[in-house]
DNA sequence: GCAGAATTGGAAATCGTTTTCCTGGAGGTT
DNA sequence: AACCTCCAGGAAAACGATTTCCAATTCTGC
């Protein structure tokens, strides 16, 4: 490996110039001598070694992205969000997959710390477990002590810097856009009953409808993932099958299940819209193309990673927390209820 | 910040004992001293600085991975499998996404260069460019003459480890497999005209095509995007709109232009597959679910990234080339051809 | 008991940079 | 001409670990 000494002794020039030539320094160094450092730095091929860097100036240039599964585009977009920041900004992104795990979660914390990275970014919903969030707050206390930005994507659980999709509003406001066309009854594909996102789009839709006056809606649970929605509408399928008065809408909690519900219905010849109403949240863009087109609360992923690592990389005193509210996006797979 | 220095004199040992004891060394440390190290830093909260490590190791426990883009789930497919293997060996993955810039994608090689990285993977087609892949070679060559391991999954260009996706072999079985369902008459949406995947997809399929005896394909160009593939089905909409006999099947050289073009035909009230069939490639399985099913060729996208990362860590003299064919998969979105 | 081997602990060199001083010379002001 | 300021350049001290020696101890086998 060519060292910056190699460099500097080739330019016949001390350490100290050539480090200030190559890797940017307040001080001037003489164009002549600047030249002969550059030169010699191109022949020999140098490459700085950052791990050096880090350890000399005291910080890398790594920010730390923990995001439960790159395979699910709602993490996918939010990366993508704050990807981008961190290429405007020379950064680079080392990426850890918790496959849901709380306890690898609070790993890759830990493991991010000691890289000291610049700054933290915790993407995704907690498990309403206060033992679990206690530790993980204590392992961001103490690496936000150490000087390292910490931001999150989800619920303001943490004490850091979060941005907070607006789960419940986007919830209930859909529930309102649902009764508008005409729903009495409905269900809900509840996901995982520990998971705060999962809650808090149930309370919200749940909550809104009690305010309508409507009956409360039937909840199913299940995995928060296209297999999920799968399995709770099939279950939900089979409860209703005596009834003589079911739901005529169905509320997956994440586009995802919604269209593992989809195809959970298609299976069972039970036709969208006609025989039951479906929407999803989130808007996921791959997943737009679907038919029926799902109905939806759309959230600006993107946007919403970019936000939350611009917040972990600027400080500030207090943590800050930002609303992002979603917007209800009626299309095929709702349609107005026949009249009772 | 906590150094290995503070817990060793808080245990009353040498800096050396400390190390002993926190980051694993061959060497043994009795009992008693190693007891006291591990309370002291645990009392502390020490976390190992891992750019010292790196430093003082000469390596540290950082991969590369240089994908096109995290929300295309082709790539996120390839990066899921290879962060399951970086976790399985304990090592942390930065990622860098390039956007299908190809000077980005040198820029980050050089980048991952300079954190002195164990290994390299490049995942993602080549642009057919001459000068660009000599660059590209040439910084890899740079790369892996400091010790680091390169391995791509794609072409088979730059003189590394690679995973090569079987792309003219699967086109070709899907074009047989469409002719044998009584097809006669092709279009190809064909992506963009330097795009080395592309190429070899829209080469097996026409080959295949000239070995049956079957007239050429009407190839269209577009983006290998999902509006690429809307755009180009537009376009061969329109194309055909006068024809008495237009191609009855359409093969997009990717899913994810497979679902522009259903998008398309939709659009303008071309049923699938009553009117025209249609054919993509990878098997993506957040795309499993659409109606109507998508023909395609399956590529076990997770074990090929898996794989390639396991052939950058584990270096071997010569560069190995490991061919990963792709299976038909016949859905909905084809039907038999009605008889001429 | 005793030589030699094995083991354990510590001092200090090392990794590749950055950065703080320090020095000598150039330029400007009375 | 004397004095002061400014500035480019270099020597050397961090930065926080690992690792190589070396010395001191404890085991072995006779």
């Amino acid at each position: 490996m060519i060292t910056l000494e190699d460099v500097a002794r080739h330019a016949g020039v001390s350490l100290a110039t050539a480090s200030r030539v190559l890797n940017g320094s307040t001080r001037q160094v003489g164009a002549s001598l600047r030249a002969k450092v550059e030169l010699a730095a191109a022949q020999l091929g140098y490459r700085p070694n950052v791990a050096a860097q880090a350890l000399a100036r005291g910080a890398g240039n790594v920010i730390g992205l923990v995001v439960h599964d790159l395979v699910d585009p709602y993490f996918a977009a939010l990366a993508d969000g704050a990807m981008r920041v961190a290429e405007g900004r020379g950064l680079m992104v080392m990426v850890g997959t918790t496959h849901r795990d709380p306890e690898r979660e609070i790993a890759y914390v830990a493991t991010l710390n000691a890289q000291r990275v610049r700054a933290v970014l915790l993407a995704g919903s907690r498990i309403a477990d206060a033992h679990l969030t206690r530790r993980l707050r204590e392992e961001l206390d103490g690496y936000r002590e150490s000087g390292g930005g910490v931001a999150c994507v989800g619920q303001d659980l943490l004490g850091t810097d979060t941005v907070v999709p607006g789960n419940a509003e986007g919830a209930a406001d859909l529930a309102r856009a649902l009764a508008g066309l005409g729903h009495r009854r409905f269900a809900v594909l509840a996901g995982p009953a520990g998971l705060v996102t999962a809650q808090d789009r149930v309370a919200g839709f749940a909550g809104a409808l009690a305010e309508l006056g409507l009956p409360a809606p039937l909840l199913v649970h299940g995995a928060f993932d296209r297999d999920g929605g799968y399995a709770a509408a099939t279950e939900f399928a089979d409860r209703i099958a005596g009834w003589d008065e079911g739901p005529s809408c169905v509320f997956a909690v994440n586009d995802v299940m919604a269209v593992g519900a989809l195809a959970a219905f298609r299976d069972r010849g039970i036709l969208v819209p006609q025989d039951v109403s479906v929407a999803g949240f989130d808007d996921i863009a791959t997943l737009r193309d679907l038919v029926p087109a799902l109905s939806t609360v759309r959230l600006p992923l993107t946007a919403m990673g970019a936000r939350a690592l611009e917040l972990a990389l600027d400080p500030a005193g207090e943590a800050r927390v930002e609303r992002i509210s979603g917007e209800v996006v009626l299309r095929e797979s709702t349609r107005k209820a026949a009249p009772a």
